[in-house]
DNA sequence: CCTTGGATATCGGTT
DNA sequence: AACCGATGTCCAAGG
């Protein structure tokens, strides 16, 4: 138990040093922003970080229930009998207040980490993929430009020829895709034909396929061609290397 | 400092009795499932729930580096003079692993918070407004149905009926409407209008367009009523006392 | 279980 | 600053 006191020189000095300051609290929160919300009154878990993040957890769930970003600015007084913790942003105007009413426990710690992240099996692995061997699509096919701008509609994963020199726009999505992707690709493919004047077809690449994303894509004549993660993996795999990623690891066994 | 062993066993106990663990710690992570990451060896925060959640944050930034839901499953272990830590969640299977070096903080509290969290200004209450009042949006109409469904097609937020008897499918969006929420209300129409065999009007109501919405709307023929949070409340706060939300509280009057 | 769409979405890239 | 698209998005609601 620390009292509040204590608590809000702890947090003070923490943000001079460049300190992350983890405290276990009873605590309102208040916030207004783009939106605005309230928590009433209960134990959770505040994180202070020195870039001016602020999270607070509840005993369950992955989320936080209120935070704010990085940047965000700090203000520590003590009112009423209560710690008040002001975490502000200026655009957009954001404010989270949190009332403190008793501290569990605090704990600051200059923690050290410059270390690289890597996250891989994304949607851009994918596109390498198929630029690497097109022929993954099923058929002949020739690169032509990967984000390949279609005017103001956006940007094609993918621009493709086939073998009988038709175009082919497609589109990438790492999931099951849903109508929203069809009519993403079918804008393209619409901007796209009107640009050349001349057929272009349009093939969506996905894992899956959502029930009504089905309809939709046979209602404007579009494509689907079947590809997931673990086939792009292997197309990766001999052409890039992918083992660098996994390197030697204590879990790199496990993976 | 707490030695790797002591570290296994709060965890352990902690896990037993439904307490929140909270490491600041010298570690390595993987993960792998939906994805793969590798995370190089450095300082951060653990936060161990309950329920299974389990957040790993950096030093910097509002989001962790990462995490499993809840209902993951956790297992610790002690090996060649590292902690690991193992969460693992079933569908989809998703496991994270944890080598901790050096446990520079750790503490674990039952936290009891049964509060009640209320966010409101979201995109139901703006609904809810054009509801009460639909008049809002420049035009005498009548409320047919909320959430009315169209079909496969999904949702329109709602349906009214204007002056001339014709219906009008709204689609509200919270922050400036994209390409994306054009599409949707076009599904809407073109469902709505096939459906009934009659003309329907379709409006999109939110605080702007993005460029190329705007385009894409009138190329549909859709129309747009510029509406945001603030026209809203208004609304809501005559009609429904948005006041109670605000309710007693040591930071109500900044709000 | 799948599908859909909102979120204080966040985040990063480009115009 | 606006705009756009990906995300291990997460999450709840509905079928």
């Amino acid at each position: 138990m620390t009292s509040l006191e204590e608590a809000a020189e702890i947090i003070r000095r923490a943000a001079r040093s460049g300190e992350v300051v983890v405290a276990a609290a009873e605590c309102e929160v208040y916030y207004s922003g783009r939106s605005f919300s309230r928590l009433g009154r209960g134990e959770r878990l505040i994180i202070l970080k020195p870039d001016g993040s602020v999270i607070v957890h509840r005993p369950r769930g992955y989320s936080p229930v209120n935070y704010q970003p990085q940047g965000s600015a700090l203000t520590v007084t003590l009112e009423d009998g209560k710690l008040h913790v002001r975490s502000a942003r200026p655009r957009p105007l954001e404010v989270m207040d949190i009332y403190v009413y008793r501290v569990l426990h605090v704990f600051t710690a200059k923690l050290h980490d410059d270390a690289e992240f890597s996250l891989w099996g994304t949607e851009e692995d994918i596109k390498r993929a198929i630029s690497a061997e097109p022929s993954i699509l099923g058929e002949p096919l020739r690169l032509v430009e990967e984000e390949r701008r279609m005017g103001d509609k956006g940007f094609a994963d993918l621009l493709l020829v086939d073998r009988r020199g038709t175009y082919v726009v497609v589109e990438i999505k790492k999931h099951a895709a849903g109508r929203d992707a069809v009519e993403q690709l079918k804008r393209y493919v619409d901007y796209y034909r009107g640009s050349l004047g001349r057929p272009v077809r349009g093939i969506l690449v996905a894992p899956s396929l959502a029930r009504g994303a089905q309809r939709l894509l046979e209602a404007y004549g579009l494509e689907y061609r079947r590809l997931d993660l673990r086939r792009a993996w292997e197309v990766l795999r001999s052409r890039e290397g992918l083992m660098r990623f996994l390197g030697p690891g204590p879990g790199g066994s496990n993976r």
